[in-house]
RNA sequence: GCGGACGUGGCGGAAUGGUAGACGCUGGAGACUUAAAAUCUUCUGCCCCUCUGGGCGUGCGGGUUCAAGUCCCGCCGUCCGCACCA
């Protein structure tokens, strides 16, 4: 037997031997209670990255820890395979984007098998695979039926140079971030999911996830955005081309006699209309239409407006009329598109009015008295009692609110109503890699479904990626079909889903996979919701919320008894590492950088200096990763798992460090050392079985609570105990014991010492250790003796002391006697078993 | 602008209102060794002191309390999300 432990040999060893054993498949009939623990699956990429390595060795350690306290686990892994990267990288170095994928996801299926993750394999899916999205496009439909797909003229980021739509974080800069070419608005027939229509759900579906980071269910309140407020009609004082009303949508009803004037967006109907007889108008709405919509652009924008001919009149004074403007300002995507300016309590209005010297009113204030204060310099949005408002005057914001709602619904001339700031979900993507939209546009029938016998509508393999644009679109023959309705010619929708749609149910379809059916509905609901999910919050908006959308449909629809997919959500922190750049600018990998011998950096290749940058996120851009593979060739799949874990809190950013991978590995040997002294040895250690249960209790906490790090500190005091404690039966079965404890993180460890100690069957099958409560307690407790608050000693005593004992002894320490110097206490503060306080 | 999180040694981080700095990393000293690696022992918040010991200390300023890293108020700083959302 070695005196070290070799994970070259191990690791592989144990990874077959649990093949072997198929030790990890989740049976959905077994009658033990049933556990899903997942992880979010990875868009095969090329290579994993150390972000993929945290994620799912803490994803990993739940589901080992779950099996050994007696769960049947479904701990699956598959492919988020379709997307962009495919496409790009069949422009830049003509492979097919399956070839390309299916590839990828081999060297990467390899990687995580390197790493003994503890994954049922049998249930591997990729999303860009037939048998997988034809279900997705079944599904689709099932929803297209019930009325919860439907087709919208809407305007996209239109890259003409690549021929393709842009995501909005694709566009930097106003320009298309691979082709450079300044990107322009255009209007697209496109699919979009009724998500608004689940959005008061949504939002209170959050209440009940409560194993959710506060954070992100927070971030999804915001995204959905919802407002209380007035709906409500300001006449026309002259009808324009048919229309006699604007509609606006106001949070502050109270406000309404604050008015001075009313905008309209540059794209709504009234503005359109007027601009088709006004080539001054025109001309300002393709301005607003130019404009960027970037963060920077919309902070220095100047508040600009149209001044139309038209009037309205104010609903509670018909002398009153205040003059319509279109304005640069006004989104037609909210609310109604128009809204009244109240420049005393809108600083947008503000700003406007400023410009265009508009009336400024005070009809807020803080109280009745500060009615006639002038607004200042800026508007002020804040709640107080309505002033200068006729019949509101003295009311508070809420009462005057409410007031003109009664008001407006009862004169039948506006309603309370709720506005969200959730859109539809726009599901068309003008690519080739994805799942193809199953519907037929006929001539004679409009969109038409595909009948359900036809499905999957299969990608064609013979397509290039030679010219721009998606090639689907100019496919021979892909698209020319006959209409399933009438049997006319017709076409093929060339468009694919987004892929947030891939992953909006694959956690559905890991729980059951017959082939004639997207999932079994009672199998499904075996397993889910998923206990724990766990990923990077970079997803805790889109991903999350499209999921939970796509789960309350089919919900709503009654495929499934559950609204809400993932119980317990977790989101890591990154991995980062310090950047490195040279004098003239170009970014440093590590390995191409050395210490000097004074201590500074210098770039290995040339010997000069460079400068040290900040610890960021891996990234390929700024050359920061470190690649995962060789680290496991180098200390073994263990350390790179225990460090993982160690040190950092999981929901913080790690950093990667040598000397702490180097720890790990350290760590392992000791585990190794410790299990080569376990003997035959007679005679208890109780201060050992105090020790060991303490930390069996620890680690159990700690990883029911996600906090591996502490977990890690627990093993850590529980070996260093150990190494020093002198041989006894006591000692050999906490090593035995420890074995079982460190197996979720360091598996392979685990198992070659649970066999070298001679147990029988795997460690990965084997029962979590119980703890027995009453050795938790010690006989003997330290106190706290403080004078005033200050620590001045600390006394050791028979556990259960009575108050006046533990006053007595602590006033009987030389210490304390000292410290009071002759005084009498004034008063003494016992906290039994913990502390006493002699107040002087 | 709105919303949120965070701020503790040289570093990562521990601490149900009750012994601040567990555990790891780094560093120092020593043992073993011809030597190195590995391993082991030991020290490692700052300051004063020969020692016993003492003072200071959780971003800053106040407050509550017998007792505050923890609770409250006000600042400062860093990071994250959303953003012309009416």
């Amino acid at each position: 037997m070695s005196s070290r432990f070799d994970p070259a040999a191990a690791d592989q060893r144990w990874q077959q031997k649990w093949a072997e054993q198929n030790c990890f498949a989740a049976d959905s009939a077994s009658p033990k209670p049933k556990t899903y623990v997942l992880e979010m699956f990875p868009y095969p990429s090329g290579r994993i990255h150390m972000g993929h390595v945290r994620n799912y060795t803490m994803g990993d350690v739940i589901a080992r820890y779950r099996r050994m306290q007696g769960f049947e686990v479904l701990h699956p892994m598959g492919w988020d395979a379709f997307g962009m990267p495919a496409e790009n990288a069949a422009m830049e170095r003509k492979v097919h984007p399956g070839d390309w994928t299916w590839s990828n996801i081999a060297t990467m299926r390899d990687q995580l098998k390197r790493l003994g993750f503890a994954l049922d394999w049998s249930r591997e899916l990729a999303t860009c695979d037939p048998a997988y999205y034809g279900h997705e496009q079944a599904l689709f439909l099932d929803l297209f039926e019930a009325g919860l797909v439907y087709r919208k003229e809407s305007e996209v980021n239109w890259d003409p140079v690549d021929m393709t739509v842009l995501a909005n974080e694709q566009v930097i800069d106003g320009r298309g971030w691979r082709s450079g070419a300044v990107v322009e608005r255009r209007k697209l027939s496109q699919w979009f999911l009724k998500i608004t229509d689940f959005a008061e759900e949504l939002l209170d579906g959050l209440g009940s996830l409560d194993q959710w980071p506060d954070k992100v269910r927070l971030m999804q309140e915001n995204w959905i955005g919802k407002s209380r407020g007035l709906q409500f009609r300001f006449r026309l004082a002259e009808p324009v081309g048919g229309t006699s009303e604007i509609e606006v949508f106001t949070t502050r009803p109270d406000t309404i006699f604050g008015a001075s004037f009313v905008a309209i967006a540059a794209g709504h109907p009234i503005a359109e209309a007027l601009a088709a007889r006004n080539e001054e108008l025109a001309a300002f709405i393709a301005e607003c239409r130019a404009g960027g919509t970037s963060a920077a652009e919309i902070e220095t924008a100047e508040k600009k407006g149209f001044r139309t001919t038209l009037e309205v009149v104010h609903p509670l004074n018909p002398d009153w009329r205040l003059p319509v403007y279109v304005a640069n300002f006004v989104l037609m995507e909210y609310g109604t598109g128009a809204i009244f300016g109240v420049p005393g309590h809108d600083q947008r209005d503000f700003e406007f009015a400023t410009r265009y010297q508009l009336p400024i009113r005070r009809v807020v204030a803080s109280s009745e008295e500060k009615a006639s204060a002038a607004i200042g310099d800026a508007a002020e949005p804040m709640h107080g009692v309505a002033v200068n408002s006729s019949f509101l005057d003295g009311l508070p914001t809420e009462e005057a609110s409410a007031e003109i709602i009664r008001r407006a619904e009862a004169g039948g001339w506006g309603r309370g109503t709720t506005q969200y700031r959730l859109r539809d979900w726009g599901v068309s993507r003008q690519r080739y890699w994805g799942t193809p939209i199953p519907i037929v546009h006929c001539d004679g029938c409009g969109p038409v479904p595909v009948p359900r016998d036809q499905l999957p509508v299969v990608l064609p393999q013979d397509v290039n990626f030679d010219i721009p644009g998606n090639p689907l679109d100019r496919h021979p023959s892909w698209g020319k079909v006959e209409c399933p309705k009438c049997g006319s010619r017709a076409r093929r929708e060339t468009d694919t889903l987004d892929t947030f749609v891939d992953s909006s149910w694959y956690f559905i379809r890991f729980a059951s996979q017959p082939g004639d059916q997207p999932f079994d509905r009672a199998e499904a609901e075996a397993w889910l919701p998923v206990a724990q999910y766990i990923g990077g919050v970079e997803h805790a908006i889109l991903h999350l919320l499209y999921a939970r959308f796509w789960t309350r449909a089919l919900n709503h629809i009654r495929r499934i008894g559950i609204a809400e997919p993932f119980k317990g959500l977790f989101t890591q922190g990154m991995v980062t590492h310090e950047t490195y750049k040279s004098l003239d600018g170009r970014w440093l990998a590590p390995d191409e950088v050395d210490v000097a011998q004074g201590g500074g950096l210098i770039e290995a290749a040339t010997g000069s200096a460079i400068e040290r940058g900040r610890i960021e996120k891996m990234s390929k851009s700024k050359r920061n990763t470190i690649d995962p593979e060789p680290i496991i060739d180098r200390y073994g799949a263990d350390a790179v798992r225990w460090f993982m874990l160690s040190d950092s809190p999981p929901e913080r950013d790690l950093e990667w460090s040598e000397s702490s991978i180097e720890g790990a590995a350290r760590f392992v040997q000791r585990v190794w050392r410790m299990v080569g002294s376990h003997g035959a040895n007679q005679g208890d250690d109780v201060q050992i079985d105090r020790k060991l249960h303490r930390t069996i209790a620890a680690v159990g906490d700690a990883i029911d609570g996600l906090q591996f790090n502490k977990a890690v500190a627990q093993l850590y005091e529980l070996v260093g105990t150990l190494e020093k404690a002198p041989p006894s039966a006591s000692r050999d079965f906490a090593i035995l014991t420890l074995v079982r404890l460190v197996s979720p993180m360091a598996p392979h460890l685990a198992e070659e010492c649970w066999a070298k100690l001679g147990q029988p069957g795997l460690v990965a099958t084997a029962d979590w250790p119980a703890h027995d409560p009453s050795m938790l307690i010690d006989d003997q407790v330290t106190i706290a003796v403080q004078v005033n608050g200050k620590l001045r000693d600390t006394l050791t005593a028979p556990r259960g002391l009575d108050r006046a004992a533990a006053e007595a002894l602590a006033l009987a320490s030389d210490k304390i006697q000292r410290q009071l110097d002759g005084a009498a206490p004034r008063k003494v503060i016992v906290v039994p078993d913990r502390l006493v306080n002699i107040v002087a």
